[in-house]
DNA sequence: CGCATCTTTGCGTAGCGCGCAAGTTTAGCT
DNA sequence: AGCTAAACTTGCGCGCTACGCAAAGATGCG
């Protein structure tokens, strides 16, 4: 399933990789900004410096571009996961790989938001999509298996056999739900996202010991 | 939210319940038979005898048919557990609840399955849709709020403050959920999906114990 | 019975998802 | 380097979908 060998990638690889990464920043910064329905792919493309019909081979829909970015982050985190020493606690792996994808990206870096308040309401509004709700429930199922088979392959337990990792998995992705949609509604954070997941992970990590 | 008075409506709102539930059935029977690209609105509404026009006042979507059936299963579990005598053990008046909803309809009943290896594979099909997936997460999420909702007001938890409700709302959701998935897969279910909950909830009411 | 209200329906339109067949770029081999 | 096979992009085109709008039909109430 991993590459086995990190960094390895051709030139071609890269840029797909890059492409995709800027085409699903585009397609959420857009509809943050101005709201689903009145953004076309064809403006995700241009934004992202493609065609039109390039959006297609890479996102079979809108919403899957937009989820696409926050798919990739939960996928990641299975990954560090199982990269990480196995010594390591496995609540400390877990909050360690959880928050370094919770990090400024290049991307973020590239558009400051002048209105945080406005962005926020721009991010509800865009959760509050039907069609964004499934799709983002959806990578989140998606998601949750990968962890799960992460957490297995480092507690020693069977996704097949043990409710132990999937309970893991679901918990972790639990959390990381709550502190977004923490971060949506209340306007007192300053730490942003990073802090709550802290403190989330800082509570499941008394409160469910390991096995 | 509830009607207050159980079946106190209109013709006219009784028409649009039986049509809505018809456009659901045929949706999923001609989806299910056929696969989900290879059937158009259009065939659903004429299958329900209505315009293909009028399908779009009931649903947005193809997949929101499609789902609203099993989400109006689902809803009525809560329903019917805000009906169930207080002093009724929690796990027994959600099992009841649950399983009144898992019987036969008069749909399934008219439209008897010739091969049920051809439906049970249709079914399985129809989930692997990425569009019916993400469908079927929200409205798993929908019905596991009301549900939440029922659990405290039956308990004297509260959904807002106490972990409880919300807990178990997701358990039995969950239970749903693996119930369905176990039929698709397996092939030795005499007693359908019914039976399968039954044991599910046998074993839940066993190891989450009420507070 | 007759009016007010809700529902259905047909029509028209903007947009989406994707198959297909060039054209263009990259990787690998000699 | 040079050449070839494979992968990626792009433009074109088509069938379908979701929905606004306004006319026609059904229903409920006094």
């Amino acid at each position: 399933m991993s590459d086995g060998d990190g960094g390895r990638v051709g030139l071609r690889e890269q840029k797909k990789r890059e492409t995709r990464a800027r085409l699903s920043w585009a397609a959420v910064r857009l509809v943050v900004e101005r709201g689903f329905h009145n953004v076309r792919v064809e403006e995700i493309a241009e934004a992202a410096g493609v065609s039109p019909r390039t959006f297609n081979n890479y996102f079979s829909s809108k919403g899957e571009a937009i989820v696409a970015r926050h798919l990739d982050r939960t996928l990641r985190v299975a990954e560090e996961l199982r990269h990480r020493p196995p010594a390591e606690p496995l609540w400390e792996a877990i909050s360690h790989s959880v928050l370094a994808q919770f990090r400024p990206t290049p991307e973020t870096a590239d558009t400051p938001v002048r209105d945080f308040e406005q962005w926020r309401a721009g991010v509800r509004l865009m959760f509050a999509e039907p069609g964004i709700q499934g799709e983002f429930l959806r990578a989140a199922a998606l998601a949750e298996a990968e962890i799960a088979a992460a957490v297995a392959g480092r507690t020693g337990t069977d996704v097949d056999r043990d409710l132990y990792p999937r309970l893991v998995a679901a918990t972790v992705m639990a959390a990381v739900n709550v502190a977004m949609q923490q971060w949506m509604r209340r306007t007192d954070h300053p730490g942003g996202v990073a802090s709550l997941l802290t403190e989330a992970f800082a509570q499941l990590a008394a409160g469910l010991p390991t096995p």
